[in-house]
DNA sequence: AGGGCATATTTGATCGATCAAATTATCGCC
DNA sequence: GGCGATAATTTGATCGATCAAATATGCCCT
C-alpha cells in the first residue's frame, strides 16, 4: 500500500486535509474529541506529512547546512568530530536536519552557500570558525540568512553593532589558567607554556589565559622565560619541551595536544626519573604536562588536558538558531546571543611507559 | 528581486515553462538555437531550480543519508573522518547532497529510516559497517531502499544470493601481507603479530593476512610463537609489544595504530639500541614496527602504517548508489557491485625520541 | 426562536517544478 | 506545392502540503 498523503486520509476519515494539517501544526484550533480521532489515525496509518510538499508551500526546510572542513591536523581536529556529532543529535532533537557540504576557499563557501539556499532551501548554516575579516559572514548577514558560529568574531565585535551575530566558543584563557591553578596546588612553580606560533587569536588567547594565572599566583617573574613557541607537532612539542626544562621548567602547559604529546616525551627523556614508579605525588609527575583539546590521544596516554565541552556548544548553536528561524518568540525563553564556555582540566595519570635505563 | 522561477522565466523569455525545463533536464529536445537562448537566459538570471518542488513531482531528493556513528576510539575512529569528507565531495559532484542523522541502536538506526525516507524522501543510505546478521541492510532490501556499505558483508555473502548488495571494503589481509614483505625485505625474519582479541572479522582477516604472508615467506614456525592478542588500546600495545619482545621479534606487525604506538613504545623500552641515531638500515627500526590505519598520530610520530585508500571507497560507494539510482543505465558504465580495495604500507622514519641513557 | 459571536471545519488557490498529451513548426520528398 | 512524418514547443494536470477566506456549528442570551 501506498504511503497515505493529506488528502487519502482526510477522506477515508471524513474530514478535511485542513483539520489534519491544523491537527499537527495547531491542535488548539481543532476540537478535543476530533483532535483524538485525527492524531489516532495518523499514528494507525503511519502517516507523516512530507517535507518537500511542505517546504515548498512554507519555503522552510528544517534543514541546516554546515560545511566539513578539509581534514585538518586530525589530532587537534578531532574536535570537529564530537562537535558534529553533538551538533548531529541536537539538531535532530530539534526537528532539523543536518547537510554537510565541501568548499575549497571561503569564496567558494559562499558560492555553497547560494546554491544551497536557492535550490535546497536551507534554513540555516553553521560555521566552525570565523576570519578576522570575513567574506562568509558578511554574505550571510547582506542575504539576512540566519546563522551561528563555533568561534569568537575575533576583530570585528568592536566595531560595529551591526555586525554583530550569534556565537558560542571556549573560554580558552580560562582553560589554560585553570591549568596554571591545578599545577601550582600540586606544588608547581616554574610552569612554562608552549604554544604555536601563527600568530592566529586562539593561540595568544590560550597563551594569554597562562600569563593571567602566572600573575595572578604571583609568578610573574618566570614569564618571559618560561613561555615558548613552536610549529603544532608532536616533534615541535619535544624541541620546545626540551628548551622549557633546560630553562627548568617543572612542568608544562601546551596550547594543543600534539604539542603535549611532545612536551611529556621531552620530560621522560630530561627528567626520567619522575616517571619512577611510586613517585611521590607532590611536584612529581603527574598533570606536570597539561595539553589542549583532550583528543583521544591524549586521554589513551594518560595525559591531563584541558577539555572543551563541545556538545554544550553544538546544543547552544542550536539553540541560537532555531530561536531565530523561529522568528524570536517568547523573550522568556531567549538564549544569550553569545556564549563563552569555560572548559576544565581533566586529570590523569600518565601510563607508565619506558622506567628509565 | 526575488529570485526567479520557471514560470516567471519564461514568460520573461516568451517561451514555455517545460521549454526551460527540457533544456536542463533534456536539451536534445530543444532546438540548438532556443537552448542557447534558455540556457543564457538562465545564467544571467541566476535561475536554479527549486529541489522541493522538482522532489515533490519527481519523487527524488538528490539526497543521500548516513549515520554518524557515537565517536569511537577517536583514535582509530579518524578514517571515518576522512571518509566522511571524502564522500561529502563525492556525492556533492554527483549532484547529490548528503544528510547526516544519529541513532543510538540499530532498531533505532532502521527506524530513522523509515523516517527520513518518508519525510525528507532522501534517495538512499551510506552504512559504514555490517554486522553479521544485520537487521538494517535487511529492512533496507526488503524495502526496495538503495543504499551501499563500507564493508564487507561478513557471514551473509555465502548464504543466500538474494541478500547480496553492494558494498566497498578495504583488504586488510593484503595490508598486513605487504607489511611482512616490506619487513622480510628488511631482512626482518621474527616479525610477530599484535591483534585485538574481540574475535571480530575485521581482526581476525589482519591477521589471517599476517600468517599468510608468513607463510609465503616460509616463517610458518614463528607463527604460533609470535602471534598475540590484547585489548586495543595504547596500553594493550606496550604490554603485548613486551610479550613479542621477549619472544625475540625484530618486527611487529599491528592491527591499529593504537597498538603501535604502544609497540614501538616497547620497543624503545626494551630495545633502546635501535633507536641510536646513525643505525644502519638493516633489520634496525626502519618499519620495525607497522601500525594500521595511518592516523594522524601514527604519521606525526612518524610510525609506518598500513594506509586506507579511504577516498577511493567513498568514491566508489557514491558511485555505486547514484549508479543503482539512475536506474542501472548503460551496461559499459556499470561498477562493480563490490570491491575490495588494496591498502598500501606508508613507511616512516620514526620521530627521533628519547635515545637511551 | 432567533440574532450575535466565537469556535470548528471546509474549500479553493498556491508553492515550483515535471509528466503526459496536445498543438504547432519544420522538413523531406514526390 | 502539398502531404505525411518527425521535431519542437505549449498546455493542463499533478505531486502533497499550507494559506487565506468562506462556511458550518455550537453556545449564550434576550
Amino acid at each position: 500500500m501506498a504511503r497515505p498523503t493529506l488528502a487519502s486520509l482526510a477522506t477515508e476519515l471524513g474530514v478535511s486535509r485542513q483539520t489534519i494539517s491544523n491537527a499537527l501544526n495547531a491542535p488548539d484550533r481543532v476540537r478535543p474529541a476530533t483532535l483524538k480521532r485525527v492524531l489516532d489515525a495518523i499514528e494507525a496509518a503511519g502517516y507523516r506529512p512530507s517535507a518537500a510538499a511542505r517546504q515548498l508551500r512554507t519555503r522552510r526546510s528544517m534543514n541546516l547546512g554546515m560545511r566539513l572542513l578539509p581534514a585538518t591536523d586530525g589530532i587537534n581536529g578531532s574536535i570537529l568530530d564530537r562537535f558534529l556529532h553533538a551538533l548531529t543529535e541536537s539538531a535532530q532533537a530539534a526537528g532539523y536536519r543536518l547537510t554537510l557540504f565541501c568548499a575549497d576557499t571561503d569564496d567558494d563557501e559562499v558560492r555553497q552557500y547560494e546554491q544551497l539556499l536557492h535550490v535546497a532551501g536551507l534554513d540555516g548554516f553553521v560555521l566552525t570558525s570565523s576570519r578576522r575579516d570575513d567574506v562568509r559572514t558578511r554574505w550571510l548577514q547582506e542575504h539576512g540568512t540566519p546563522f551561528a558560529i563555533f568561534g569568537r568574531p575575533w576583530g570585528e565585535l568592536q566595531r560595529d553593532g551591526s555586525a554583530r551575530h550569534p556565537w558560542v566558543d571556549i573560554d580558552g584563557a580560562a582553560g589554560t589558567a585553570e591549568a596554571v591553578t591545578h599545577l601550582v596546588r600540586q606544588g608547581h612553580s616554574r610552569i612554562g607554556f608552549l604554544g604555536w606560533h601563527d600568530g592566529g587569536p586562539v593561540g595568544d588567547d590560550r597563551r594569554a589565559g597562562w600569563e593571567h594565572a602566572m600573575r595572578a599566583s604571583g609568578l610573574s617573574e618566570h614569564i618571559s622565560r618560561l613561555r615558548i613557541s613552536t610549529p603544532d607537532t608532536i616533534a615541535g612539542g619535544v624541541s620546545g619541551g626540551r628548551k622549557l626544562i633546560e630553562r627548568d621548567a617543572t612542568a608544562i602547559v601546551c596550547a594543543s595536544d600534539s604539542l603535549a604529546i611532545g612536551a611529556l616525551e621531552s620530560l621522560r627523556e630530561l627528567r626520567p626519573r619522575l616517571f619512577l614508579p611510586g613517585q611521590p605525588a607532590g611536584p612529581g609527575l603527574r598533570a606536570a604536562v597539561v595539553g589542549f583539546d583532550d583528543t583521544p590521544v591524549a586521554a589513551a596516554l594518560g595525559l591531563s588536558s584541558v577539555a572543551q565541552p563541545v556538545e554544550d556548544a553544538a546544543r547552544h548553536i542550536v539553540r541560537l538558531l532555531t530561536y531565530e528561524l523561529a522568528g524570536y518568540p517568547a523573550a522568556g525563553t531567549m538564549p544569550d546571543e553569545s556564549l563563552l564556555l569555560t572548559p576544565h582540566v581533566v586529570e590523569r595519570v600518565p601510563l607508565p611507559l619506558a622506567p628509565p635505563a
